[in-house]
DNA sequence: TTGATTTCTTAATGTAGATGAATGTGCTAT
DNA sequence: ATAGCACATTCATCTACATTAAGAAATCAA
């Protein structure tokens, strides 16, 4: 079990033999940034959630972890785990990147921000909203106006 | 081994019981259609390629699975899958997907359109482009004058 | 072959969301 | 307290891509 202070990097872009991480309390994310410095958001992962880059062993991993709160974290190296290299936890986790997919491919900024909230139900008050902006992929301006609709049209 | 006709329908969004498609000849796509009749297609699958709706077992399916050519496939029922549910395969289906939407948040369509022709190398000559506009998220319109400003970039 | 469908292209117009800049509102740290 | 900085909001402008429409080309069916 080890902890992490609130705004450290855990692991970077391109490191080797990434680790899988079980988050006990706290909140972690993962991310790229594009050629032009713009960060990504992969996922979030707050208490119970697992992050880990899923890649073919050895290959240069694509995404940065980080730390958004202090966090406790289980680290588990790969070969040794027996939970996140199981089955049915990676069918689940495929079905999700699908969902998302398909999100990406067919909603509108409205409807990826609705999905957002449905995937992490609690945790929108403990993020700065340029990440959600981030993760659904639209800039904080345009969420930041896409939020006023929302709360006017009640 | 069962054959498949061009235009066959092979398992319906909603199924149940879904199986595992080992194509060993011709070419399946999966895809959904949304809540205005747009297809978006999740992806393909030439020859040696699987596909499957990757899906906790008893949830109904969100794919459509259909032959663009005549094909030849093996199928297998995901519980007698010894090859589909390997670790390293589905790390390998994850890291993919991990990537596609990765290019979705961060590329512009004439970059998520290289993307495609890297993945699928040999198969644009085979599909309509209006497929290849539903797999990266524009319309065909768009994919025609975006190949038209490539080939005259030359 | 021929017509009928489907697909592709081109062009005009519309729009969601990007970009950039200005302003306001916290925090955090001395 | 106040300086400094990251974040949020608003507004004006711009742009990538959607939409609509209409004609050309390719494919299919009989």
């Amino acid at each position: 079990m080890k902890k992490f202070k609130k705004g450290e990097i855990i692991q970077y872009q391109g490191d080797v033999n990434t680790k899988v991480y079980y988050v006990e309390a706290g909140l972690l994310r993962s991310y790229t940034i594009d050629e032009n410095g713009k960060e990504h958001i992969f996922m979030f992962a707050p208490e119970g959630w697992i992050v880990a880059d899923s890649l073919p062993p050895d290959s240069p991993c694509e995404l940065f972890i980080d730390a958004l709160e202090d966090s406790m974290v289980k680290v588990v190296e790969k070969e040794d785990d027996t939970i996140e290299h199981n089955e049915s936890k990676l069918i689940k986790r495929i079905s999700v990147l699908q969902k998302r997919i398909i999100m990406l491919l067919s909603s509108s900024a409205t409807e990826r921000y609705e999905y957002f909230l449905d995937t992490y139900p609690n945790i929108s008050q403990r993020i700065p909203q340029k990440m959600i902006a981030s993760f659904i992929g639209i800039t904080p301006q345009a969420l930041s106006t896409l939020r006023n609709e929302k709360a006017s049209r009640n």
